[in-house]
DNA sequence: AACATTTACGCAAACGTTTGTTCTTTTATT
DNA sequence: AATAAAAGAACAAACGTTTGCGTAAATGTT
């Protein structure tokens, strides 16, 4: 508000009497203008402090050199590490990053969305509340003719650039892995399955037990268990039954440790035990006892996969552009909790 | 760069033969445009898909609605949790957040601050990179009369609004915990000493053992062992000393975490324990085997309390303001690894 | 009925740049 | 020495808003 009056290369100008489009082009370089001239103007510019207002620099010239990036929360192991990849990648290329969280709500996304478009970003990365089953208000960014690409949860759809992981073969790996450990009953906890990762997994979980001639019991799949809390108590519940499972797969790592809690206080008493996968690799699945198997999504690599994807969109704008979908390849990491 | 023509406030005048000005202020429902005006000029900006654009706007005004944020790693656990903590408040007042890392590098922390300048962000919160130990750089966001909050990591010789962990008594409290254990000779892991929360957090350990009569053993303070590896390598030279500690306080969860595995490998079979307390309780501490005592930094409230004094500065811009240091509580999370 | 006030809107300048065009001076060409 | 070309710099418009001021018509006051 109070900010004292800004000096601009108006201000340069008349220290050295000559013009505004002087001093501007001798800043950027501009061949036209002589050695001697640039040397004047960027002394000056140092005398008096002169900062370029970007601000009117975009304006005219029609570009921010910033890119929109959207995620449900900004503070999750695995958002926090895509948008490292997309900030890597793109502040080589100059670009500012302008995050927005949603926290996993449609109607802050909508409204991220329309504050982004009014900020003339050139771009957006983002990744879909869990609220976000209708993409009406994806649309309107590629109305606008705004490159867009997902990750992670992606629209399934829309015509749009994405980068996932590879959900289905994650999955399968870490399923086919508890079968070769002895798993014959293998639970699955699931996301909300209308999002294409959950579904995703669902689907490699059954493909990998049908591949291994297991037959398939709807009762040990469960949808939206994906915290602690959840995955504690719904072992123990599970645990008690007398139809107990003896493996787990669960797609998220925090239900997964929640089991191998449960397990662990209750599993000897009860006489039972479950082999345990989850997925993530969240940093803790190292650390616990016994130690985590989970599968990996190289998140870093998926943000810089996507600011490429993205920025290649950008620079050959050509009409029509064909959208695809890159997959990042998932990494089982076997560890203790789902040995034999 | 191929981006359609926009449209803007006066492709909407001319649709309705009115002027910018009168599109202006019915948008912005300004008192003096009748009802119906304003009816009209808001169905003909749906009816034509009109965005405005902000950086007019901004530039017309002189002021975006968007500030700073400076931070070493953006994928860090607790760099994460305070910009969610600042976004949480800067969003409800309807700012938006350009976040910026320096990846630990005082060349990228140079650059960053110019480019927040040159986008003219109306107030910057940050913390400083492991390189930064001057602060002539800083002072060029004073000198531009931006308001600016430093937090976690701060500059020692400047006067700026800080909000920082009681890295003291976060530190005298956990020391004081292992003495209370029976700890006798307690090592310390530390950081870069000249680096305030580290040199705090050394002054805690200091006090503690001062207060509790133990004398105090420069050979047991190592500097800059934050690593997993580097904890791991040294607390196994410990180990085989014959002057090994009984108790271990780190300033990093991660080489407590090395320390702790490297008990656990070779404790029992050199016959020598150390119980152990770190700091910051990262996502693990809890999980491991045996759990680490940590001290809590509420790195989210952290963020909240830079952006509320942030905001507060640049709403009450009083020429010349007192600057404040606001000290968050530690709070200290006992578990395993420390007790008897 | 004459004037004052209010309501609703138009005019034009300003924000700080970039950039196409024109103009003057210097240097090269013949 | 006359002319063409190149170099260096000035002029002015444009980017899309906001906002102070002016003004016509409508309403209120006496």
């Amino acid at each position: 508000m109070a900010r004292e009056k800004q000096v601009t290369i108006t201000d340069i100008a008349r220290s050295l009497n000559t013009t505004v489009s002087t001093v501007s082009r001798a800043l950027s370089n501009h061949p036209s203008i002589g050695v001697e001239m640039k040397k004047k103007v960027e002394e000056a510019a140092r005398k008096l402090n002169y900062r370029p207002n970007v601000l009117a620099a975009n304006l005219r010239r029609g570009n921010t050199k910033t890119i929109g990036m959207i995620v449900p929360l900004i503070n999750r192991h695995f958002f926090a590490n895509v948008i490292a990849g997309v900030d890597e990648v793109l502040h080589r290329e100059g670009y500012n990053l302008l995050i927005c969280q949603t926290s996993e709500s449609l109607q802050r996304e909508k409204e991220v969305i329309e504050n982004l478009i009014q900020n003339r970003i050139e771009g957006i990365v983002m990744s879909l509340s869990k609220e976000s089953f209708v993409s009406n208000h994806i649309k309107k960014v590629l109305d606008y003719g705004i490159p867009l690409v997902q990750f992670d949860r992606v629209s399934a759809d829309l015509d749009v650039n994405k980068v996932v992981n590879d959900n289905f073969n994650g999955s399968y790996g870490a399923v086919s892995h508890l079968i070769e450990q002895g798993c014959r009953r293998i639970a699955h906890f699931g996301g909300m399955f209308p999002i294409n990762i959950y579904s995703e997994r669902l689907r490699g979980y059954k493909q990998a037990l049908a591949d291994s001639g297991l037959n398939f019991d709807n009762s040990l799949i469960f949808e939206n268990v994906l915290t602690q809390e959840d995955g504690y108590a719904l072992t123990i519940n599970l645990l008690q039954s007398d139809s107990c499972p003896d493996g787990l797969f669960s797609a998220s790592d925090m239900s997964a440790l929640g089991a191998l809690l449960a397990v662990n206080k209750y599993g000897s008493t009860l006489k039972k035990h479950l082999r345990i996968a989850g997925y993530a690799n969240e940093p803790f699945t190292e650390f616990t006892c016994p130690s985590l198997t989970s599968v990996e999504q190289h998140s870093v690599e998926m943000g810089r996969a996507a600011a490429t994807m993205l920025l290649d969109e950008i620079n050959h704008s050509s009409a029509e552009r064909i959208h695809k979908t890159v997959t990042i390849p998932a990494q089982l990491f076997i560890r203790n909790s789902s040995l034999k």
